[in-house]
DNA sequence: TCTTATTCTGCAATCGATTGCAGTAATCGC
DNA sequence: GCGATTACTGCAATCGATTGCAGAATAAGA
């Protein structure tokens, strides 16, 4: 801004050098000055408003206090939970995060990593998760600290933190299965998410050991209009099924939206299962069953994770997988006798 | 990190002086620079992976190239898009934005726009505006640069960009009112806010000049559970009325919400009206009628704004008022002719 | 009184990039 | 062949805070 109050006129007022201004102010150099000279800088820093430039700061220590995140879309309501875990373990701890949302463009997951990087933060919690990171294993190798949230991103030594999607879908089929569904649909969201395939084979697994027979149709997107449209398609084409379980709540809400449009009910004539537990996943007409995933605890973690290993400097590698736990609300019900 | 690559490294490879890597890498100064050897640093730079270090850059130029934003609340849905307009703006123009959600504390305001101050950002977008705020005019005075978002923040001079309330509050009116009601509630939001308030006022006005009773509530916070609280408390009282307008989309979730536990029908037995029109407000049971505001044009609008101030060092005062629109859903029908 | 220990404070270098100024080398003109 | 112009590139200061080292001042001890 334009005339900022720095550390020299903050000496001046106090009649001391600007060292001793520092020291002063900083918790852990305190002692070396006399009570009496705090009090003075500290009145001197009071009356003139000092805030020390944060900028000046980092670039003498090496450490901005910010972490960088990349999300990939602000507007899936599951982020900014997560956000909120990162930030509620990080601010007591003096730390700010940078966020980046990468717009779902994955050209600009590289852009915006490497724009966190020039403004030297300390470590990145990554959410945009691909599995063709070319990028990721060279900033290991750079010593860069990271953590993935949410999705995985190949095999990369990085610590992940995420839901156990496989038990959430084997919860999906169970459910279904006791309903008496026999024919169901799996809305997969696109194949370079790892939850996205994951979700998928752990869906043809159970339903073949349970015997259900499981029609797989993939969207374009995680997003509602994916999922309409991926269920306009399969309503087009008449099949026979009597539930859909969709790889997240946007694909889910999108079918409830084409079954509405089709004059089909939920869950009369169609039930629907989503993954996730979104904000607001239970005021939708009907109430969403899903599977919820502790989104602001995978916040928590991963944050956990990253200011262990900005402290201690180790980079080494862990898999967390946070239980999750089935929430049926209006959305399911018994398989309709009738098969559409 | 560990070991970054600076100027001094490329200089080395190139065999040639920092300030010169800097010329040549610096599309302006770059014609200073003969081609040959801008090619040769070039070429060094990228061999190194060489990113300038933007902390050292801001500290040089009194520039960070980053606007601070504070939110209330993250996970109001209305925010994230906000947040897309603000960052669709500035991403192009080489901004970036530093969030700070203040989780609904009021005392954390002023520590959060502290720590973006102390960040130097070039400028700040507030959109956590309360009408007490002593630090705003100081902030001017000092010469800082900022825009209100949504909110109004007292008689303050910075420029504000919001949604135009009272036409909003009163297409609502008219709608009830040609719907048949004549026996209204009003949910307002705290009173601290200026959105709030300019929306009970409003609708006080309008209902009158409409010949309209209106009953006025007040919630505590803008939360769904708020909403219900003073839903719950209205319908133990057994008060007389065929529809709720509610200060914003969450208050009208949480209505929607106490209506479902007292087996009341929406829009049967009470007409339901919200503000704001967030994200998923169409996929309610029933589909919520509401105000639609242009959220990312808020964030679009306020980014612009402060982008040119940011430019020409200018600080004056507007009030950007976008325009609203009504969208009718399930949620409002005709009055109930029996009057609960 | 003089030495030694102890506090406190100042000096100056440092982080990495930028830029006004100056200097060198090359080019041109005569 | 020599002076003048131009084109590049290097030098060094700068942004603001931090910190190892050293020096000054005071207190304690002999």
């Amino acid at each position: 801004m334009s005339r900022a109050v720095t550390i020299v006129d903050v000496a001046k007022l106090a009649g001391v050098h600007p060292a001793t201004v520092s020291r002063a102010l900083s918790p852990s150099a305190q002692a070396q000055v006399s009570p009496e000279t705090v009090r003075r800088v500290q009145k001197a820093a009071k009356t003139l408003g000092y805030v020390p430039n944060a900028v000046a700061r980092s670039l003498r220590n090496n450490l901005s206090m910010t972490v960088g995140v990349t999300i990939p879309d602000l507007t899936n309501p599951i982020f900014p939970p997560m956000i909120r875990g990162i930030e509620n373990f990080l601010a007591p701890r003096g730390y700010t995060a940078l966020l980046a949302d990468t717009d779902g463009r994955p050209g600009m997951e590289e852009t915006a990593i490497t724009s966190l990087l020039a403004r030297r933060v300390d470590g990145l919690i990554i959410a945009t998760g691909l599995d063709d990171h070319a990028l990721l294993p060279k900033l290991f190798d750079q010593g860069v600290k990271a953590v993935l949230a949410n999705r995985g991103a190949g095999p990369v030594p990085y610590p992940l933190v995420t839901g156990d999607d496989r038990s959430g879908i084997a919860m999906t089929v169970e459910l279904l299965k006791n309903l008496g569904h026999r024919r169901i649909v799996h809305i997969a969201g696109p194949d370079n998410f790892s939850t996205s395939r994951i979700r998928r084979d752990a869906m043809v697994q159970f339903c073949e050991a349970a015997g259900i027979a499981c029609q797989v149709v993939s969207a374009d997107s995680l997003t509602a209009d994916a999922g309409q449209k991926a269920m306009d398609g399969l309503l087009s084409k008449r099949q026979n099924f009597t539930a859909v379980q969709a790889s997240n709540d946007l694909l889910a809400l999108g079918v409830l939206r084409s079954l509405r449009r089709h004059r089909l009910r939920c869950p009369e004539d169609v039930s629907v299962i989503g993954f996730n537990d979104m904000p607001f996943a239970d005021e939708f007409g009907p109430g969403l069953t899903t599977i919820r995933v502790p989104l602001e605890d995978i916040g928590t973690e991963s944050a956990r994770l990253l200011f262990e290993r900005i402290q201690n400097g180790k980079n080494d590698s862990v898999l967390i997988r946070l239980p999750v736990s089935l929430v049926v609300r209006g959305s399911t019900g018994p398989a309709a006798t009738k098969q559409k």
